[in-house]
DNA sequence: TCCGGCTAGTTTACCGGTAAACTCGATGTT
DNA sequence: AACATCGAGTTTACCGGTAAACTAGCCGGA
């Protein structure tokens, strides 16, 4: 396009900024005017005001920035981010505003958030001292941490969680109360990278995902001793196989899965190797995605309100809200728990 | 922020040019300059070139946007959107684009795709006509449609889809060459709206999604007789429940169902009424989204290639592919089809 | 000695708009 | 008759950069 308002207004006669009212502020000329205006940018070609140049003088980009750890196309497959999407989506279409999905990868390299045309950032649960975060964090302009990293003096940035600690123990106090001694715990990953394997105190104290250690603080408080606690490197159903071996071959009678998707994964496993859920194998997941409920048999997990986070998230980044919140979470009794067999 | 790249040039006594090559052109300045630079920056607080001023000069966004039909919170639970947007997000994340997820509604109030700032469009079967659509299509930027609509006149604009008629002949074909004679087809939508119900000629005739077109009138090809079709009035598989009902009721051995997520919920209105699937219905679905492989039992369905579809849609739009082009669809036979009773 | 070619910057010209303040004639008001 | 008000435009001043062309000093080679 090399036809601008300028153009416009000078094959008219008339002043740049009245062709630009024409389009953003009608009531300022005659409805007349602006016809014959509207009527000769069609007709020359023009296709209204440069967004970015608008943009540029009016300081905003018209789209809020979602932040995801690493890989977008991870994201893209996790139930429990989708939904949290969604309800960002709901409010961020409440206020037309547009989604760029931005991935957070661990390499300096890239500067996808350093120039993001983008109003605001929404960083969901990313790594901390992330680079692409980093940089997000420098931009002059809102930014609201959803689960991931927690500000370390409390007033970093803002922030909107979820009792993740408290969940964790209702979890693993149901299990104790239905009897279960023998309780293995599976974690997607405590940092960056695919390490999988069981994870001994030096590898829990090294934990770098804070989700990961509040869930796993809440899951130990309660128990009287140290459960079995295996790494899968990744957080889709497949990555629960390997551990669940691991943990069924160690005893094990009762699993706490850090996300329903491990513990379908779990759940699976289980089915193909002949072990009954619940009467052999109790199993909580964390997070109830929709797909908990359909589960066989239905999944018992803890609660959290995913798309309300999104919604809440959105209204936080656009100061309808104050920040800091930890949202309550609660345990689901469905069907994969039962009394510990014998 | 207040503090620009000319502040930071007075401050140090240099041109502001200077100062902008100190951040995109390192080659052209001493070292030892650029150091001195980047240091009374970070002390001045100058968070680095403005992302929208630095657009606006090199005419790009950095971004490319992708247009669903309506609701955006509606295309991230449709598991073949979200299988498209990940093969999107992982040819764009080559490119180092980040990804504005943008509604197109069906009111002409919104205006998301007319001021997105994004260098691209990548328009996933939006309704014809629809107003976001027509905004996209009329900025200066390239834009690709996929699926839907397909350009009327072959080259208003490049498209990329698949082989939906083929692909619902074979369908079509496997369930006749199975015996079956009385057969049901379900569609999602024939027509924006949410209007549900068995669809007759003069509704058929009024169809604008031209995907369910197609696989209508490649589902009607083979078939001796009109088979009964119901219109769901949406995509979920929940959808499917009325639709599964009435056509059992009618006493159907078969259900050609346009999506997969159709399918899913006429598998679970089967199970939950009692009838087994395939012994007292066949059902094939259309898609093959990951989930297909993992009914009860599994699902026979037409696969398409949804994730390429995303790689390749980028590779058209940044001009690394040709356009116009019908990517090939194939049956999937697994367990729910079987040789029609009696 | 003179010239061509680097290096390291500077000058100048945009990019395509928006917003605030101002002008000017017509209207209405007391 | 004098004056504030309003509608309909215009003037002027940015927004915050990038890129191409130009300059000045310096070095090496013929």
């Amino acid at each position: 396009m090399a036809v601008t308002l300028r153009d416009v207004a000078h094959a008219l006669g008339v002043s740049h900024t009245t062709v630009s009212n024409a389009y953003n502020r009608p009531a300022k000329l005659s409805e007349q005017l602006r016809r014959r205006i509207l009527d000769t940018a069609a007709e020359m070609g023009y296709q209204g005001p440069d967004p970015l140049a608008a943009g540029l003088v009016r300081r905003q980009a018209g789209a809020l920035g979602v932040l995801f750890d690493e890989d977008l196309a991870h994201a893209l497959t996790d139930p429990a981010a989708l939904l949290f999407l969604q309800g960002v989506a709901r409010a961020g279409q409440a206020s037309a505003l547009g989604l760029t999905l931005l991935p957070a990868p661990r390499t300096t390299e890239d500067l996808a958030a350093r120039s993001a045309l983008v109003d605001g950032f929404l960083v969901y649960s990313v790594a901390a001292g992330n680079p692409g975060f980093l940089a997000a964090l420098r931009r002059d302009i809102p930014l609201v941490v959803v689960d991931e990293p927690a500000p370390p003096n409390g007033d970093d940035w803002m922030f909107l969680g979820v009792d993740d600690r408290g969940g964790a123990e209702l979890a693993a106090r149901h299990l104790l109360e239905l009897g279960h001694r023998r309780i293995g715990v599976l974690v997607d990953r405590l940092t960056p990278g695919d390490r999988q394997g069981p994870a001994d105190p030096e590898r829990l104290a090294a934990t770098t995902y804070q989700v990961a250690r509040e869930r796993l603080t809440g899951y130990l408080a309660p128990l009287p001793e140290h459960p079995w606690i295996w790494e899968c490197g990744g957080g889709t159903p497949e990555h629960a196989v390997p551990a669940t071996r691991a943990l069924l071959a160690s005893g094990v009678t009762g699993v706490l899965a850090m996300t329903d998707e491990l513990a379908r994964g779990v759940l699976r496993t289980a089915a193909t190797m002949g072990v009954a859920v619940p009467r052999d194998l109790s199993v909580i997941g964390f997070d109830d995605i929709p797909e908990a409920s359909r589960t066989d048999p239905p999944l018992t997990t803890v609660r959290q309100p995913l798309a309300d986070k999104g919604v809440l998230a959105v209204e936080v980044l656009t100061g309808a809200r104050s920040a800091g919140v930890r949202l309550p979470t609660h345990l689901v009794t469905r069907a994969t728990t039962a009394p510990a067999p014998r």
